[in-house]
Order: C-alpha cells, then sequence, then structure tokens
DNA sequence: CCAATTTGACCACC
DNA sequence: GGTGGTCAAATTGG
C-alpha cells in the first residue's frame, strides 16, 4: 500500500558535499568545545551554543540533501530493522555514507515518514503499564515479533481518519528489561485536538505541565530557536544527574517552570530516533510540530546516530534529588549505548561517535510520559 | 450504540 | 518463503 517515494531534491549533493559535511562538522565540533571551556552561566556559552546548534542544523541539512540526492541516485540495500549498524566513529565521511544509506532505508522503509524511537521505562515490570505519552493512539495491531519475547503493538493516532493525522508508533516490551518499552514512532502528528486535550488532559492528571507544541505549530522556526542545547552537553549531563538534566531542560524551555514537568512513574526515557533522508530536512519544526507532552527534554539538539538520533530523557520527579543519580545514568548508559551500539559505542560514550547526523529540528512530539496513565487507547497487552 | 481492542488474514519487502 | 506492518471483521467495554 502506500509507498513512500523518497524521491526528493535532486542534483543536490554533488561532490562537495563530504567536504561541506566536514567543514560544518568541525565547525559545530570547535563550537562545542569552546562551549565546554566556558563557564555554565557565561553568556557566551549560551552563544557557543547556538552557535554549535546552527552548524548542526546546517550539517542536517547538507546531509538531507545529500542523502536526498543519493537516493534519487538509487542507492539502497538491506537493512536491519532496528539499530543501524556499522558507522563507528569513522571519518565523517564514512559517517556520512552510513548516514546516507540508514536515510535513504528510511525513506524507503513505508511511507517514508520520519521514524525515531524512545525508551520508556516503567516503575514496575509486574504492572501491565503501557507507556502512555500523553497522546490518544489506536491499537490497530499486535505482533510477535521474530526474537522478541514480546508481541509489538502497533497503534496510530486516534485522530487519523479524523483529520488524517498520520502519526504511528509501535510499541514493544524489551526482552532484556520488561521495565523497558522501546517504543518507534513514526509520523508526525498532524491533529491538533490531541494538543488541546492533551494539554487538558495532562494538566488534569497528576503530572500538569504546559503544552509547549503551539507555538511549533505556528512558527515552525521557532521551536529550532529554543533549540539550543549541544546534545553533547545534554547527554553528559543527563548521563549524570537526571534531575538537572530534568530541570534544565524544562528552564530552557522558558517554560513557566514551577511545577511542570512531572513524570510519575518514569525515571527516564531515552530516544533514539532515525534520520529519515529528507525528513530531517523536510520538518524542521514540520506542520505537526509538537511535543506530544510538556515534556521539557526536547530542548535541545538531537543526535542521529548512524542513522538514528538520541536523546535522552529524564523523567525523575521533580522535587527528589534524582534518589539514585548514579543507577539512573548507569542505565542511561545502557540504554544509549544500546541506541547508539551501530557506532559501537561501548561504555564509553564516544561524543564523537555520536555526532553523526545532528539535527536541531526537533522532534514532533517527543513521547513523553504518564505511563499506563489516561488515555483513550492502551491496549492492555503487554 | 459507538468507540476501542483483538486477532487472523493480507500485503509488501527482503 | 519469512518477517514485519496494516487491514478489517469480530469482539468487548463504556
Amino acid at each position: 500500500m502506500q509507498d513512500g517515494g523518497a524521491g526528493g531534491a535532486e542534483g543536490g549533493g554533488g561532490n562537495g558535499m563530504p567536504l561541506l559535511l566536514t567543514i560544518l562538522a568541525d565547525g559545530e565540533e570547535q563550537a562545542r568545545q569552546l562551549g565546554e571551556q566556558l563557564v555554565p552561566g557565561d553568556d557566551y556559552r549560551g552563544a557557543a551554543r547556538r552557535l554549535q546548534c546552527t552548524l548542526g542544523r546546517a550539517v542536517a541539512v547538507a546531509r538531507a540533501v545529500e542523502a536526498a540526492s543519493a537516493s534519487s541516485r538509487g542507492t539502497d540495500r538491506s537493512d536491519s530493522p532496528r539499530s543501524a549498524d556499522e558507522s563507528s566513529g569513522g571519518t565523517t565521511a564514512a559517517v556520512v555514507d552510513a548516514q546516507e544509506r540508514q536515510a535513504v532505508l528510511l525513506c524507503k522503509r513505508r511511507k517514508g515518514l520520519p521514524r525515531w524511537t524512545a525508551k520508556f521505562r516503567v516503575p514496575d515490570a509486574n504492572l501491565e503499564a503501557t507507556p502512555d505519552d500523553g497522546l490518544s493512539w489506536r491499537k490497530y495491531g499486535q505482533k510477535d515479533i521474530l526474537g522478541a519475547k514480546f508481541p509489538r503493538g502497533y497503534y496510530r493516532c486516534t485522530y487519523r481518519n479524523a483529520q488524517g493525522c498520520p502519526a504511528t508508533k509501535q510499541v514493544q516490551r524489551s526482552d532484556a528489561d520488561l521495565c523497558v518499552f522501546d517504543v518507534t514512532y513514526q509520523g508526525d502528528h498532524t491533529c491538533h485536538q490531541k494538543q488541546q486535550r492533551h494539554a487538558a488532559g495532562t494538566a488534569a492528571s497528576t503530572h500538569s505541565q504546559p503544552a509547549p507544541q503551539q507555538q511549533e505549530q505556528d512558527h515552525p522556526g521557532a521551536g529550532m530557536q529554543h533549540v539550543v542545547m549541544g546534545f553533547k552537553d545534554v547527554l553528559k549531563v543527563e548521563t549524570t544527574t537526571t534531575e538537572a538534566a530534568a530541570a534544565r531542560a524544562l528552564h530552557g524551555h522558558g517554560h513557566d517552570g514551577a511545577s511542570s514537568f512531572c513524570f510519575p512513574s518514569v525515571p527516564f526515557v531515552h530516544h533514539a530516533r532515525e534520520a529519515p533522508a529528507a525528513a530531517a530536512f523536510s520538518r524542521p519544526g514540520g506542520p505537526g510540530y509538537d511535543f506530544s507532552s510538556p515534556a521539557p527534554p526536547h530542548c535541545h539538539c538531537p543526535v542521529v546516530v548512524g542513522g538514528s538520533y538520541d536523546d535522552v530523557y529524564d523523567y525523575e520527579r521533580r522535587q527528589a534529588p534524582a534518589p539514585g543519580a548514579a543507577e539512573s545514568s548507569s542505565e542511561l548508559a545502557e540504554v544509549v549505548s544500546r541506541a547508539t551500539a551501530p557506532a559501537g559505542a561501548g561504555a564509553g560514550f564516544d561524543y564523537a561517535s555520536l555526532y553523526q547526523y545532528h539535527h536541531s529540528e526537533l522532534d514532533p512530539h517527543l513521547p513523553f510520559p504518564p505511563f499506563g496513565g489516561a488515555g483513550p487507547s492502551h491496549g492492555p497487552y503487554q
């Protein structure tokens, strides 16, 4: 059925692209280093980050263009469903290459819609909790996946028919850790009601948070504005103090901070977004840009690794000072490494390897939270 | 009665 | 042919 025509801008790539990418990447790296040198709080640090993000966007755009041109040339091949492989901290060229392939694959992979994954952790593995990102999903299928102990659930936006919202997600419980769910999102939400509803819903429930999405919708570009966080920085923080990360993200987002950001049962969430070739390009703050939930974590520059970009989200309760900071961080590291596995990122959490694809367009709807929480559709399965 | 979930079948891709 | 993703009829729940 509906097949995604990768198509895309042609002839964009060209020969100089790799070089351009290298240059941009260097610039970004330099900006990052600069930012690190500076003290937190220093105005220049913010500037450095912005610069880093800007360069990162440039890299993303360049990659997207190149990937698009590559796909039009007809590249592609086998792909491994999950986890993008190869491309381990190699040269930028190599990275780009892998990226390219990944992007093309993604494009060919049905719909050609942007796709990314998130990891949700529930507090109790025994509970039949399902990652609830606060959005309305309707389950339309479930299937046993080869090699997976648990079936994968298929969901699509409740407003798919009503508003033609193309968003879908796949939820699968991790084999290794029953508390962890791998959620793969595909397509941005273009439905509006959802947001309203969601905003209201969240406010009504335990965790109240403002709905930051609107602005994105109205001003696609605006989103990129506050994506001023260097991902490395973010990761660093995240891996260190979950609490700090949360607060930081929160504030960085310009929320009326206060009581927002409270994810009851979710210690952390990790994001690994696959970088759609043209997707990253075409959806800068896309139409349906929306942070599915008030979640703050989106205020940073996502990273795409070998085709998937990672974000680490932390949902430690806003108050308690990250009880198990160390614990959490190790978990994060684990998750992150898994997600970045392709890059061969071991325990070391190699930034260099992460630094492969970096796009500042934020996720449309970073899935956040309420687990097993409210929400019209949450299949009991799992 | 309507909406959501379940589940087997179908289809596309590798 | 195997596997993953989606469809749609049947079923269940509010």
